[in-house]
DNA sequence: CTATTATTTAGACAGATGTCTAATTAGACG
DNA sequence: CGTCTAATTAGACATCTGTCTAAATAATAG
């Protein structure tokens, strides 16, 4: 958990509006490209980055490709972040009973 | 808040190790350098992005210099990731008060 | 099968990033 | 000052990254 994927695809701020996009609902790979200015191959080479860090899920229904928020992975981020600002507060691995 | 150095800082595997060994105290310049296979400028370079990103702070004692966690960034952080997580939960912004 | 729509894949390319060596700055000490 | 140690800055260079255009894949509808 907490990989290299997962911080190489929250670097780029795109990726990260995103993900801010699809807290809210489930949208179409051409949605959530019309909401940049930027080309859809890009954008889809974004969502790949994404999908790679596994952040968000595809589905296909028809010609369309729905992509929805993933937030284990973001759980994970939490942890990993708490774990490191107070390594004593969070419930890092075992052991270290008090 | 959560901007994109911060996002840029992270996103190398040597940066977070730094991190991760600021945790426990504050450590010199060439004491970290010595634990990674890589020259000290290279580790200085990252010393230099960690603190642009106010991941670390520093502090001149003589010669050496001391490098130290700042939490604040990372509860930052921890803070962006629970919102986009569960907007209902996270107090993000004002307002939407039930 | 052909045409249309939705999306990705391939390939090119400029600019960012990580690393190195060489040179520089900064302080301590004789 | 001259020298040593600690650390950074400068500059070069290969690789990675984000973007584009053109082409390909996939599904739908005549």
């Amino acid at each position: 958990m907490a990989n290299n994927s997962i911080f190489k695809a929250l670097a780029d701020p795109t990726r990260r509006e995103v993900l801010k996009l699809l807290r809210s609902r489930e949208m179409t790979a051409g949605e959530l490209a019309e909401r940049f200015e930027m080309t859809k191959p890009s954008m889809s080479h974004h969502f790949a980055l994404l999908k790679e860090a596994d952040l968000i899920s595809s589905r296909r229904d028809g010609q369309t490709i729905w992509y929805g928020l993933n937030t284990t992975v973001l759980q994970d981020l939490v942890s990993w972040a708490m774990d490191l600002a107070d390594p004593n507060l969070g419930n890092g691995k075992k052991g270290r009973r008090r």
